[in-house]
DNA sequence: ACCTGAACACCGTTCAAGT
DNA sequence: ACCTGAACACCGTTCAAGT
């Protein structure tokens, strides 16, 4: 989609909510959250703010709808095979939005701050009834569903944010690795009577697999889960 | 601390970082996030903006500060009875974030930028350390003691963004029942079929203890860290 | 209906000047 | 060292005017 959008400043195809969109998701992606102005846009789709008030309410609106367009994607891409376990399921989601997240950063204060909207608006709700349904299916009695729901999703939304973070590192030009041997570097040096998580943990910071250490995190709840 | 700042806008005592920390977090609390403003801050301080930057590098550093400062206070308060187990300890450290963040909901966007920020800052790191080492002292062997960390801090932190947001409602005033009735009644008239879990879950939201059912999602993954 | 682009109110930040 | 406050660059948003 990037590529795509990258190379139609063209002013002959129309101005669309969609368009909008697109080029707003781009320019979050290259420019990171600060890089959506309407000055940007403008120039972008080559019109006049104007013109981008007449499909967009305002600002907001415009980065809610870049969230629900990523997050809706990321949802229906499901593998669904009719052998798949209500685990299988949790982990496809859970990898799916790790997926987008971690293209799209910026997605994470924009999760963060459409769970915590009193009324859920539709993306919300979506991800929680997709991980709902399956931990119903689960077995989970009706009285812990929504805890166990809610211990599911905000691990899956928090743990990818920070996983994006790391995978991003401090600049572009510092490679992941780099960048987590010095965390795991700095963390080992702290005085271990005060800081024995930290110093602890630090050695396991260098090697090991994002996505693994992921989905242990999602097995963990899960056993809490199911335990009987 | 709200009532102290509130009396002191005489231009008598000197300007300090400190007060102007406190400046800060009584115009979040009171008018949100987007209550923090420079000009604010310089009426109520009785100052001009170059004098509040003699004390503050910018705008995002204030915002740390406050939040470090209030996180810190939370952290500090606990019981720590000889007698406390490992659970009874992260229990009362949910608590005291969950109550910081209940008065302060600002809190919730704060701490989830701190936490996807790549080198962790000062408060992120105090907040796994603090629940890790109870997390090590609960048994869980250091190859899950960093998922199994990670797991309850994103609850902990996430569950209590989505109770404050519950609690304040859409306006001020509405009270918390009337609001969760409200949204209780639209889920329930969604459609069984495509929303069983929103359906399910309807019931329970009209009546349940706010603290019971975050602690029961903390309980939830303690189960499964402690499963052998 | 859709677009233009100047104008507005507001924002964070800077800096020469004062004490 | 600490403070003043005008000035600057930039922001989201509006709106009369055009097609």
């Amino acid at each position: 989609m990037a590529t795509q959008t990258h190379r139609t400043p063209r002013r002959t195809e129309a101005l669309s909510r969609e368009r909008i969109v697109e080029t707003a998701v781009d320019l979050l992606d290259t420019a990171g959250e600060g890089g959506l102005t309407f000055k940007a846009l403008t120039e972008r789709l080559a019109t006049g703010p104007g013109a981008i008030y007449h499909h967009v309410a305002n600002k907001e609106e415009l980065l809610g709808a870049a969230t629900d367009a990523l997050v809706t994607t990321a949802l229906a891409t499901e593998p669904a095979e009719p052998s798949a376990t209500p685990q299988d399921v949790i982990r496809a989601v859970a990898l799916g939005l790790f997926d987008a997240i971690d293209e799209h950063p910026w997605l994470t204060a924009q999760l963060s701050k459409k769970l915590s909207h009193s009324p859920w608006g539709t993306v919300a709700a979506q991800i929680f009834e997709r991980v709902g349904q399956q931990v119903h299916a689960l077995g989970a009695p009706d009285e812990s569903l929504f805890t166990a729901t809610s211990a599911l999703v905000h691990y899956i939304l928090g743990a990818a944010g920070q996983n994006a973070a790391n995978a991003r590192g401090v600049g572009a030009h510092v490679s992941r690795a780099e960048f987590l041997d010095t965390v795991a570097t700095a963390w080992q040096e702290l005085d271990p009577d005060e800081y024995p998580f930290a110093h602890t943990v630090a050695r396991q910071l260098r090697d090991h697999d994002d996505r693994e250490q992921y989905l242990a995190g999602i097995d963990l709840i899960l056993r809490g889960i199911t335990r009987d």
